[in-house]
DNA sequence: CCCAGTTACGTAATCGTTTTCGTAGAGGGC
DNA sequence: GCCCTCTACGAAAACGATTACGTAACTGGG
């Protein structure tokens, strides 16, 4: 009289149905919330499935069904320091729709990646999103045909042609920078890009000197350089340079966190106050900028704002929305901190 | 004459087997490399395969063989220090056996943790690796009951009773600092233990006090203090303290590497040489170590090696192997860099 | 009172594999 | 020539759900 099963697997629809003397296609009418059921018998079999603790089995479901809700994220760098906030963002979007993420991590390996997707692929996920540094090298899609299945690429410069695909809004986050700089009334704003092989810097140059156009000043070009990398020995090194000119400036905005780290080193060096004399702004928000003396004002880079979008954008893809090939740029937010202020 | 496809879907095993000239049953012998199957039959079936392009559906197969090839993490920070290359160890010990890893992130609530094992379940994943950041409060298992799953819990301290699990060999760690700073001929050496509470703090105490021993020296009780908390400023602190005392350390070794990082900002501040006067080892081997000046000797956590081990043994306990419930401890590693040297 | 239209449920096909048997034919020992 | 054992393959039944369709019972309008 108890539950009608004997042998060692799961509690099974067909046990659901036969206890609670209904066919598995009520059951499975009751589980997806069809019309065609009664109330009496609706409660009857949900009465059966919390007793017997049934369970639909996702893979039977899958099969049936052609869909598996999962998606998969393939990364190249899973250390990266980005990478697990973005993985975030995806993961808390597919949380909301009740979808899982798969993990692939393909080490930079093109072999390993289309091996990674070939799986993913024979799993049937839903849809795709590629992630990676900020890789060089142009591309224009994913490493395998994929007839059916949407993708999104998620903080992947350098597409050769158009994908659809989520990045920050470096042209915005520079004139945020340049902006509060000009409020705080710094006038001579240096500027200490990254190497000019980045897409990102292109952008981010655009914004600054846009910015300072806008309010009525020139950048002057003398205050413009492109660091070999973006390291804070570059960042140091050409902070020196700019502090040497004849009319030094009064601010510098670094493209990074890590050319900021060096530039505040360099300036106190010299002696100079922070911001006292010269205002120092980074970008990236990376954790290290918050533990600089002084704590460093930065553009933060909009990493969960962008898995989330990314995460989203598949999934309404997924749910047969016309996908557009654009891309989405997710606007960056400014942190100020102590490294500028009233000079 | 070509393809015997018209609808839209996928080519399926059907496709093969009728281009072919053969029974589904004889293309998923050949799939499996069933030795029932003549050499020439078995060519012409993987040229069909290739030339059709056939792919196997993991859904169906799954759903057929009960058993998915896949595993899945479950963690309560993913965005933890730690907790990337953990998974990354996780995910390269799955890939070698083609196992595909789901990832579930919970932030530490007990309730979404609960609702994601349940999915996970639900999607019939093979085996669970559960992990979290080093949680103080004790835990008995799985959140859910699971009866034919097997998991591992990954760094997680704290377990009740006992769980397959994976730890870092703390105690073996911090003797690898003691051991090596009394090869370099310190004699009086402090230790600044983290706060109590944590598990792991006995262990690498213990180890600590052994070595002392085992050299024939006593540990100082006045020279091995509890931090109140894991922060640089509780390690400036409490080394300062040893600095002030009438016969101060040689050298201090720090249950961790903030702690340390503290340690090397109150020597420097007294005017103190570092390695000369004082020697400092700290732990975990975080990035922050080698930027440090000088940069830090440290005790490196084995994070990647956990990861493998966990995916190894969460593999073979799926491949039937019998589960031991027993506890697993990874060695450190010593990690060698400027702040330990000749005295 | 009849009949078309709902409503509520069941039947059975289906998703794409794997796997258990069954069996035709080849081969071998005697 | 008989019987028995392999070998190589196919037929068909799962696996556990979803869903198109069929149909009995009920409804209400005329």
């Amino acid at each position: 009289m108890t539950a009608a099963r004997s042998s060692p697997g799961r509690v099974t629809m067909r046990d659901v149905a036969s206890v609670a003397g209904v066919s598995t296609a009520t059951v499975s009418k009751v589980l997806n919330d069809r019309p065609d059921v009664g109330p009496e018998v609706r409660q009857r079999v949900l009465d059966t499935i919390g007793r017997l603790g049934y369970r639909v089995n996702a893979v039977a479901r899958g099969l049936r069904a052609r869909t598996t809700d999962t998606i998969a994220i393939l990364t190249d760098d899973l250390e990266g320091i980005f990478t697990t906030t973005l993985m975030r963002g995806v993961e808390e979007a597919a949380s909301e729709y009740d979808v899982s993420v798969l993990l692939a991590n393909s080490y930079g390996d093109p072999e390993k990646e289309r091996k990674h997707l070939r799986r993913l692929l024979d799993r049937q996920v839903d849809g795709l999103i590629i992630m990676s540094g900020n890789r060089v090298r142009p591309r224009s899609g994913p490493a395998l045909p994929m007839p059916d299945t949407p993708y999104v690429f998620l903080y992947e410069y350098g597409m050769a042609e158009p994908v659809p695909s989520i990045l920050p809004d470096d042209r915005g986050g520079a004139a945020l920078a340049a902006r509060h700089l000009l409020d705080l009334g710094r006038r001579r704003i240096g500027f200490i890009n990254g190497p000019a092989s980045w897409e990102a810097t292109a952008d981010r140059l655009d914004g600054f000197t846009a910015t300072l156009r806008e309010a009525g000043l020139d950048a002057d070009p003398v205050l413009v350089r492109h660091a070999a990398s973006w390291s804070p020995e570059d960042g140091y090194a050409l902070t020196a340079a700019l502090l040497d000119l004849p009319d030094p400036p009064d601010a510098v905005f670094c493209a990074s966190d890590d050319l900021a780290t060096g530039a505040l080193a360099a300036i106190h060096d010299r002696g100079l106050a922070i911001p006292g004399a010269v205002a120092v702004v980074g970008f990236d928000d990376r954790s290290l900028a918050v533990h600089q003396r002084p704590p460093l004002t930065t553009v933060a880079l909009p990493l969960l704002e962008m898995g989330r979008v990314a995460g989203q954008r598949l999934l309404s893809a997924i749910n047969g929305e016309p996908q557009s090939h654009e891309l989405i740029r997710v606007a960056c937010e400014l942190k100020i901190r102590t490294s500028t202020g009233p000079a």
